[in-house]
DNA sequence: TCTGGGGTCCTAGGACCC
DNA sequence: TCTGGGGTCCTAGGACCC
């Protein structure tokens, strides 16, 4: 028996890094993390090779967006301060962000998969599901053993990504988005994995707790504390159980979970709930102090969440700021409007009301304008 | 040497209304 | 003289994800 659904998981290998490798092959192979401002740009040198910058010497606050597989080899990782990176892989060469170019590629490979399967849900910029289950060949699989027939379509659209971007992808099959999102993952870079509900104990089980989505740093040390560090050791656990320490909605899900059970369907198509623009100062500012340059700071993110929603053709009820003070504490506030606005005046106002409700004794390090509730213009 | 920027969803309390 | 129960909106915070 066949699973009543086909889903694929496709997310692309160290996306941002392996664009810039197109720009840059003299970099194959070598450990390059992507991240940080726009100081350090690569330099055309006289006799045509190109002079990069690397983590030795970085000073600032950025962190890691994406590291190749040879700068992870050195303990680097996504999310890691620039500074930290640094002292484990001084000599990884460090490229900005580009994101107008990874938007470009994104495009691409979604658009090459389109041409073989068209029911897609966006998952962001290096990600997405697939539903294969009506595609011709995909229940195809008596000819072939270990569902043959999947396997040909999600071989066939890694194929044509790679033919559109000259980048691979990684691809999991699975009755399930759940279980695609992990399969996809065993066999990175390059790889495509087809599971069913029988290979759970040899292939999911066995897997850390933290790999499962929806299973986060707080969740996954409440679970370590009580002893579980596998998702079989999730699956021995009751229902009950479950939901005696994470309540009825949560402690159900991780039951579920844990039995690779998830029905939600894709989602492919979908309004935005939100649009938001926050800056990290290079220094902590001061209400006061700092007064002229927090103002200027203040506006442009107004402006910027006003230009990008009439970029998009939407207004937002709701506007919101969020402040992240010195010590890291996180506070927002945010006020509704009788009228949606794309105004940046009228956000820039509504703002700064919202400002006026905080206490601003202690240095800031970030300051964020956001409009909510949006409506399509 | 602290920890980016852009999102989604959930929870929970209070206001307000019927 | 002690007190309902639902529903929706608004606000704030937090977990989680890419």
């Amino acid at each position: 028996m066949p699973p009543r659904r086909w889903i694929a998981h496709l997310d692309m290998d160290a996306f941002y890094a392996s664009v810039e490798l197109l720009r840059y092959p003299d970099l194959a192979g070598l450990p390059v993390v992507i991240g940080g401002g726009r100081r350090h740009q690569p330099v055309l040198q006289p006799d045509g090779t190109r002079r990069y910058a690397t983590l030795a010497g970085y000073a600032g606050r950025g962190v890691i967006t994406t590291a190749t597989y040879a700068a992870r080899d050195l303990g680097v990782h996504s999310g890691m301060g620039l500074m930290k990176a640094a002292l484990l892989a001084p000599q990884a060469v460090l490229l900005p962000v580009d994101f107008e170019q990874y938007r470009a590629y994104s495009r691409r490979f979604k658009a090459a998969v389109a041409e073989v399967a068209p029911v897609i849900e966006d998952r962001g910029i290096d990600e997405i599901y697939i539903d294969l289950t009506e595609l011709p060949g995909a229940q195809d699989s008596l000819a072939h053993d270990r569902h043959g027939g999947v396997r040909a379509v999600a071989q066939e659209i890694r194929n044509n990504v790679r033919r559109a971007t000259g980048l691979t992808c990684s691809i999991g099959v699975t009755p399930n988005k759940l279980l695609a999102k992990l399969a996809s993952e065993l066999d990175k870079p390059d790889g495509l994995t087809v599971l069913t509900h029988d290979d759970l104990p040899t292939r999911i089980w066995p897997l850390p707790l933290r790999k499962l989505n929806g299973i986060g740093p707080k969740a996954g040390a409440r679970l370590a504390a009580l002893g579980l560090r596998t998702l079989g050791d999730l699956a021995q656990r009751d229902r009950a159980w479950l939901v005696e320490h994470f309540g009825r909605s949560y402690g159900r899900w991780l039951y579920d979970a844990a039995r690779g059970v998830d029905e939600r369907p894709l989602v492919t198509h979908g309004d935005p709930v939100s649009m938001s623009r926050e800056t990290t100062f290079e220094r902590d500012l001061h209400a006061v102090r700092d007064r002229a340059e927090l103002t200027r700071i203040f506006t442009e993110l107004a402006r910027q969440v006003a230009t990008d929603l009439q970029r998009k053709g939407y207004a937002g009820r709701t506007i919101g700021i969020k402040l992240r003070f010195d010590d890291f504490k996180t506070v927002t506030r945010d006020l509704t409007l009788p009228q949606p606005t794309a105004d940046a005046a009228a956000i820039r106002q509504a703002a700064g009301l919202c400002l006026k409700r905080v206490d601003l004794q202690r240095k800031l390090r970030l300051l964020g304008v956001r409009a909510a509730s949006l409506v399509r213009l």
